[in-house]
DNA sequence: CTGAAAGCGCTTACAG
DNA sequence: CTGAAAGCGCTTACAG
């Protein structure tokens, strides 16, 4: 009964301990204990030394798949992500495997919904039992789901006390899920708050919002926030145009927003990327950010201060995500049951925003 | 003799194709063949019915390490990359998923070497058994090992004929191997030097370097070329500044070459975002890019036009190296010998480049 | 100090 | 159409 992967690679066929036991003239108990670093009192120095020769020369390495069957845990856990295309999800990685590493845990990352990987327009779903929680191939112990897009959010996390139970997971950047899921949040309508009130001290009234046209809770968020901490302000008014999260698609909706008769005087984009179409469109019009317009970003990667004027922005703490994800993953996977939490971001501020321009003041700001 | 596991998580436990047999009233064999979707002809249809609603009711998922271990494959592939920061990573992975998905693979990503997760200022090594080439956990079908670093890749790749057999690789962006472990690269060589020759052509002489000082195949190859390319022009000079790979460092690193007596007229950096650190350089000392200085950027990754001017830069395919590393590998597994690959990059001219300034023209040129 | 054996949860020939 | 059984390659109690 030969498994049908082996037929096809008939040349290559990996030597097992049962081989190296035979090399080394030890049992196969022997080979493992002695591999697995657990001989110490239990063989003798010189039949563990002939096991670790024999290995060499057979150039051995354990079955992961064997391995994790029987100890019934992969230490290995997934963390899925909308794209990588952004720059956002490498910090985030990083916090997460630094502290993964430190328990003895990996780290992968995949991105879902497949990023249409066939380019048939439609997402593949190559494991059609699995519903979206599971993940295609890998064996895993646990989830770290960042950024889900909000429409499935609803879903999932609907279905997910029963995923929930199936494979241990913690939503990151998704929002609040009640006591369904453990979650990690940063705390965005804050932070677009803190946007709305720096420009509003500057002068600002008439906020232009380049919107992501993107289906994640974070955008509607941000785009609620914006709304309710604008018409708060006396005057304050908001119009809004969407784009994709690319330089291109920005630059053309910023550009509706500039060319408008009410034109605003700043502009509060989605992402860093987002504002720096704004940019484009403003030195296409020959307006002047910040003298003529401000442009404020949203998370602050490295684009922010590669663009000039350097922009001001939202922080989030990427990597701070990734090392709390994990870390409420590893206690879930302890049989805790970890809080929710929010990370604040932190309104840094550059040199893309300023006073608006003295013609297009409002007559009721000093 | 119950695994450790299953001990430390006493509360849950996934119910097995066992208990779904048990449920259904069915033997277990049968839930398998339901569930795998191979009982057509074999399984009754109102038998198959009830499994389905067993599985269903318990929540049944099938255990990925077992599947893998029976079958001798995971159909999981390992995308290895240096960083997830850098921008490039992204288009790979879409590249290498896209084709992967097609024949039913899934693709992992993890960095290597870990990306100094445990922040010690020494990379972690997971497995001191298992080399460089091995994952830390997951069981995979093979690895995509991308922009190793060069030192160890001459390790890596000296003991590959042994490695190599264990777990099939492609090395992608890492530099040719002769046959001793399939290839695909990017024709970097030509690419700088078709950047020295629009810059030679526009009449620049003496050439400032912005160089990354990242221990990667690509970074000595682009530097070797750049060198051999500019001294080849008649008067043709090279000076050379390193840095990491960001705004900051690269700044400095611009700064230090425009500081010259012997100021470059142009400036060639090794990456996209060194190109934004160099522009920084360039407006700190009042200097207009590309009037004053022009500046060339490499990948062309999303930042080169959000940048203004727009940066002349060379583009690489990096959706395109995914998609053929991931073709390589999986002829790999196949049993054939797929032969290394090279992808030629793209010069890309935009607005950074331009005729150096008349005082700055060597009086030999036009 | 060493080995024989159980068993993790699957898939799949094989026997009925 | 259905089930009993083998076996993938490990780890680890258990017996000697």
């Amino acid at each position: 009964m030969i498994p049908p992967g082996r037929r096809k690679v008939p040349a290559i066929s990996r030597p097992t301990s049962k081989d190296v036991a035979q090399e080394a003239g030890v049992s196969q108990s022997t080979v493992s204990l002695v591999l697995g670093g657990k001989w110490t009192g239990r063989v003798s120095p010189a039949t563990a030394r002939s096991v670790r020769i024999a290995a060499e020369r057979l150039g051995y390495r354990p079955n992961k798949a064997a391995r994790n069957l029987r100890l019934g845990t992969t230490r290995t856990v997934l963390l899925m992500v909308p794209t990588l295309t952004a720059p956002f999800f490498g910090p985030v990685y990083t916090g997460a495997a630094r502290v993964a590493a430190r328990h003895g845990f990996g780290v992968v990352v995949s991105t879902w919904p497949e990023d249409d990987p066939a380019g048939t327009g439609e997402t593949v779903d190559r494991t059609p039992r699995n519903g979206p929680w599971a993940s295609p191939h890998e064996a895993i112990d646990g989830i770290l789901a960042s950024s889900m897009a909000a429409s499935t959010t609803a879903t999932t996390v609907g279905g997910a006390l029963r995923e929930y139970r199936l494979t241990p997971a913690v939503m990151l950047d998704s929002g609040p899920a009640g006591d369904r899921v453990p979650t990690v949040d940063f705390g965005v309508a804050d932070g677009m708050r803190a946007i709305v009130e720096h420009l509003a001290a500057l002068g600002h009234r008439r906020i232009g919002h380049v919107a992501a046209a993107v289906d994640q809770w974070t955008f509607r968020t941000r785009a609620d926030a914006l709304t309710a901490a604008v018409t708060a302000l006396p005057g304050g008014t908001v119009t809004r145009a969407s784009c994709m999260i690319d330089v291109t698609s920005a630059k053309d909706a910023a550009g509706r927003l500039l060319d408008r008769s009410d034109r605003p005087t700043a502009l509060v984009c989605d992402d860093d990327l987002i504002a720096a179409g704004a940019y484009k469109a403003a030195r296409a019009r020959g307006l002047d950010v910040p003298a003529d317009l401000s442009v404020t970003g949203f998370d602050d990667v490295l684009l922010a201060t590669a663009l000039e004027p350097e922009l001001t922005t939202v922080r989030l703490p990427a990597e701070e995500l990734g090392t709390q994800g994990m870390t409420a993953l590893l206690d879930l996977l302890a049989g805790r049951r970890p809080p929710p939490r929010t990370l604040p971001g932190e309104l840094i501020v550059r040199g893309s925003t300023a006073p608006p321009a003295p013609g297009d003041k409002d007559p009721r700001t000093p």
